[in-house]
DNA sequence: AACTTAGGCAACCGCTTTAAA
DNA sequence: CTTTAAAGCGGTTGCCTAAGT
């Protein structure tokens, strides 16, 4: 639907801003079906990968930057099409509540869901959504309650995920015993070695009072019952093993919810 | 019917992280 | 160990469309 603006042609750069001398001008805007006809059949015949290079390759006047996310926001295979679910609305909810703008995370919860569909569903929806319930849509937290907003920032529009630590320094990566999380999905950001699920960890330096402040029970609950949040300097003792049930206890929660209601619903709210 | 405004979304930009040389 | 290239991520931009006046 949107359209990009016509195409700026911003002189001879590759995507990284080196000079090309003779390259021609690449292409810019919105793709057309023989461009996504080109990229899908070469993508499925080479694989995915090397994006730099498959333009060339390709015989596409795109960056590679541009042929990749074309590919993982429009052209995948897997890529669910359709409006955002009620269910996934709420598990989009829960998610950002405990990660906050991670959305290539959140996405990765969602099976055929783009980090970008859900952020612009995010910015044009969810926020307003929460805004209108009084709830600032950063922290979760009620908009009225001033006092504790101090160490949200406001001065962006990003927030740090609720469960982000005070100042300090990130806490020292928990090396975790195993590399259990490697190449867990769609979302790459914490495939490759290193990484990990540091960012979960960190994201999930946050102690069970946190939820408890703003009413979610089942994280609540689920971190008390699971000893997932150690109070003690607010270090994260997590590893990826367990905060991937977590998250996983998330959607399971939250179906049993939705089965449960249908089950009602199917019989008349009488058991 | 014409114009204006707001919402939605695809695409781009710049930065960070990771891997390879 | 350092440098460079590649990939990935979140934020922002700007066009299109629908709704409102």
């Amino acid at each position: 639907m949107a359209r990009r603006k016509p195409p700026a042609q911003h002189g001879a750069r590759s995507e990284d801003g080196q000079a090309q001398a003779t390259a021609p001008p690449l292409k810019r805007g919105p793709w057309t079906a023989e461009e996504d006809e080109v990229l899908a059949r070469f993508v499925a015949r080479e694989g995915e990968g090397r994006w730099r290079t498959l333009p060339r390759r390709a015989g596409l006047l795109r960056c590679g930057k541009s042929c990749r996310l074309r590919w993982m926001n429009y052209l995948r295979p897997d890529i669910k099409r359709g409006p955002i679910a009620e269910d996934e609305e709420d598990l989009i909810l829960r998610l950002h509540r405990v990660l906050g703008n991670r959305w290539s995370l959140i996405a990765g919860r969602l099976p055929g869901r783009t980090d970008n569909e859900i952020k612009n569903y995010w910015n044009s929806h969810l926020s307003k959504k929460l805004i209108a319930q009084g709830l600032d849509p950063r922290t979760h937290m009620p908009l009225a309650a001033a006092p504790g907003r101090a160490a949200a920032p406001t001065d962006k529009t990003t927030w740090a995920p609720t469960v982000r630590p005070p100042q300090p320094p990130p806490p020292p990566p928990p090396v975790p015993p195993t590399s259990s999380a490697a190449g867990t999905g769609c979302d790459g950001r914490d495939s490759p070695a290193g990484g990990g699920n540091d960012d979960l960890a960190a994201a999930m330096s946050v102690d069970a009072h946190d939820f408890e402040g703003f009413g979610d029970q089942l994280l609540a609950d689920y971190a008390a019952s699971r000893g997932v949040f150690n109070d003690v300097m607010g270090s994260p003792m997590v590893d990826d093993d367990t905060f991937s049930s977590f998250l996983d206890s998330l959607m399971n929660e939250r179906q049993l919810a939705a089965d449960h209601k249908g089950v009602m619903n199917d019989q008349g709210g009488a058991i």
